[in-house]
DNA sequence: CGAGTATTTGAAGATCATCAACTGTCGTGG
DNA sequence: CCACGACAGTTGATGATCTTCAAATACTCG
């Protein structure tokens, strides 16, 4: 209770990841409400946790009861139709947040495009914190508000856009979130996941999100074009 | 402060919607969490308000500070693209919340489909009696996540089915909010909103969805199709 | 009843899907 | 180090679904 060492920490630690106080995402959390005693409570109760490419954080219809914040890598999120059709509904980058609430059946499966690492907070936490800290729940709250409005501009997408614009709204989306801004304004951002999993995510068939990068590249929206990066032209 | 009088009722309460005591959401909303001496403040603080035909309760783009809850009636959600393009992200009818948090710019508007009433709560409200009733901001963060996971299937259906499929699948979605089950199994529902609405709600052309619904009256998966309401098969 | 709007229906065209073949890339093992 | 196999991605040709443009019909409201 009193103590504040840090249980995974050797005295240099190595790691960077593995102390809050050099946690790169930890300003967009909500670590960041957190007062100097929720954070020790926090470094000694959560885990972090390792999850290598391919592997399922959770998984739709079944029970989940932590908040996972993403540190490192990347996941991508899934629907099932009854007839085996998927439908990616996300995709999730350094510093957002899966499972914002317990729930007996996940509505969606979560899994990684690579080999990554998350902080894992169990929900009893937060409830047992939420006294002391209000701002907790109200970051909840205000999280659970972005993930609606991403999910708003993905319907927009899907709804009214055609299928170039759809490729060109999804980079920028990618580029938002882990992309770097390079000399001339172009930005390159790395594409962690597979064509196929654009494409779903887009609505769209694989051969034709193909055709419409070829396009974009074409027209000069993209510079450059590889299986697992981009530039875009600065606009 | 101290009297419990309801400043809009007359004795009788002629209108049934103007005590909590009444309404007929109740249960649904985050009134259902409130203790008794909550809820007498919540009749003393919130206004319940008309809102007429075609009415905007919040502009994509304005701040708003208010959460309200719709008693009667129902509304569309949309969001509009720079040129003019709309896409209808979703309806509401009565129980159903928008505003769940405070924000400096609404991320879509809400137009009432017809005559409606709602409850209003300024979000200062929620701020003021937190402490006392935590199971509220509980409430809060579940309302945002089934809106999340709503938006979630409209990306699916947006993203992977047919015409025939969305119109069908649109259909069961207002029957489970509006509709009612008849003898025979077979289920009435109105529509409220005009075919224009429906096709930008499923990413369809006015036109498709009309051949859409000729095509399922056809096979008779509809019984009854009018402009304000349809009577579906039972499956 | 009549004007104006909402909805349906028809015919032609475009975008995206499908089926198929080809090319490039990565990792493994000889 | 290169060769091979497997998989990921691209490109081509054809076709279906949905869109577009156009006109007719049905409703609704004054």
């Amino acid at each position: 209770m009193s103590s504040l060492t840090l249980p995974e920490n050797d005295c240099v630690a190595p790691n960077p990841l593995s102390s809050c106080d050099l946690c790169s995402v930890r300003e967009n959390s909500i670590c960041a409400d957190l007062g100097p005693r929720e954070l020790a409570q926090v470094e000694k109760t959560m885990a972090r946790r390792s999850v290598v490419k391919g592997r399922a954080l959770m998984e739709e219809g079944e029970a989940n009861d932590s908040l996972y914040i993403l540190v490192q890598g990347s996941f991508r999120l899934l629907k099932h139709l009854e007839d085996g059709r998927r439908q990616i509904t996300g995709f999730l980058f350094p510093g957002d947040f899966v499972g914002v609430r317990p729930t007996d059946a996940s509505a969606y499966t979560a899994e990684a495009l690579e080999d990554s690492r998350v902080c894992h907070f169990p929900h009893k936490f937060f409830d047992a914190i939420a006294s002391d800290c209000p701002g907790v729940k109200d970051r909840l709250i205000a999280r659970g508000q972005t993930e609606y409005h991403k999910a708003q501009d993905h319907i927009v997408l899907l709804g009214k856009k055609t299928a170039e614009e759809r490729v060109e709204s999804f980079l920028l989306l990618v580029a938002r979130s882990i992309g770097d801004i390079g000399e001339s304004g172009a930005v390159k951002t790395p594409l962690p996941m597979p064509r196929q999993d654009i494409a779903d995510y887009l609505g769209l068939r694989l051969e034709t999100l193909s055709r419409s990068l070829a396009s974009l590249k074409k027209k000069g929206n993209i510079v450059e074009l590889s299986r697992h990066s981009v530039v875009l032209a600065a606009r």
